[in-house]
DNA sequence: TAATCTTTTTGATTTAAATCAAAAGAAATA
DNA sequence: TATTTCTTTTGATTTAAATCAAAAAGATTA
């Protein structure tokens, strides 16, 4: 990464701080930032027959928005919200783009990045397709193991598709 | 899109036909090709408990390839095979390499393309999480619908994660 | 510290879908 | 065209997980 890139970068990054169960992207709005975490865990979730469904849940050194939102400058279905107490760096879609502009190399940092998150989601689908709960649960330990009991057990339960009090039964069996 | 540039690509590209159920790429080894379709269907799948999983489905004007092993050069665990006779353009992964060295423009291409699937794989993943079985197929046919009856039932069944008695019955009831 | 609210666990019952089994229908091959 | 093979449908039974209900445990706030 160049000098002159990392400067361009840190000129445009901003520090945030979001308290537990602070909204950081609210689905009526285009998203148009993206969330360093710096400290902390930030997740997406959506709405289904006014119950939150948990997208996805990223921690210390990922980034994180509302993906079709933000590369298509759309209104999408996710909300973003904080687990714990979290400080992130964000950067505006506008910047973002203006790098990519001016710097050959981000387009490409970015196509890798992709490529990494890409293998990620195409785990997760494998995943859900295993048939049995503890299957599932032991796919999202190995991905998670790290902030698996960071995370609350419902919120847990609806990122992988079953109900709370049957993943309190599958801990309840290890 | 530069006139050198489609050149260059018209030079790489290599006509390849398929013929119905033949092994198109062989988890065995490293998926160095990814394959343009111009007329039928091919399928990406992995075996579980020794069973075919279908993986995702391609047919006429995507391009389809094992993504990991193509992008890490490293083997993974799917195969692809033809569910109709198929006719595809082949480019070598060293050739799309060469492609992105010399033209900015195809990173970008790249960039963008792939934001769109992505946001396909998340649609996958919020129909997997829809409980019912009907859930799962009506979502199917709402993406595949053009080839919703070129498709065999017990692979879109593996694909959607039920029976193929289950999703039989499922048709039955519309 | 008590009181309230939230999250997790435990138990009983119901239900959707898996499994087992076999027949019917299509497609491929001789 | 008949025969074999593969695919889909239908029926009976079992099972994993959802739902309903309530208690226990853990946080948060007054």
């Amino acid at each position: 990464m160049s000098e002159s890139l990392k400067e361009d970068i840190s000129k445009r990054i901003r520090f945030e701080q979001f308290k537990k169960g602070e909204l950081v992207h609210n689905a009526d709005l285009i998203c148009t930032k993206s969330y360093f975490i710096q400290d902390g865990i930030l997740r997406t979730y959506f709405l289904k027959d006014g119950k939150e469904i948990s997208e996805y849940f990223c921690s210390e050194g990922e980034w994180i928005n509302s993906p079709r939102s933000f590369m298509q400058r759309k209104k999408d279905i996710y909300y973003i919200d904080a687990i714990e107490n979290t400080d992130v760096y964000c950067l505006d879609v506008n910047d973002l783009l203006f790098l990519f502009d001016h710097y050959p190399e981000m387009e490409r940092y970015s196509r890798l990045s992709m490529g990494t998150l890409f293998g990620h989601l195409i785990e997760r689908i494998t995943s859900l397709r295993f048939t049995t709960a503890r299957e599932k649960y032991e796919h999202f330990c190995q991905t998670y193991h790290d902030v698996n009991h960071r995370i609350p057990l419902g919120m847990i339960a609806s990122y992988l598709g079953i109900s709370q009090e049957t993943l309190s039964r599958v801990r309840a069996k290890r």
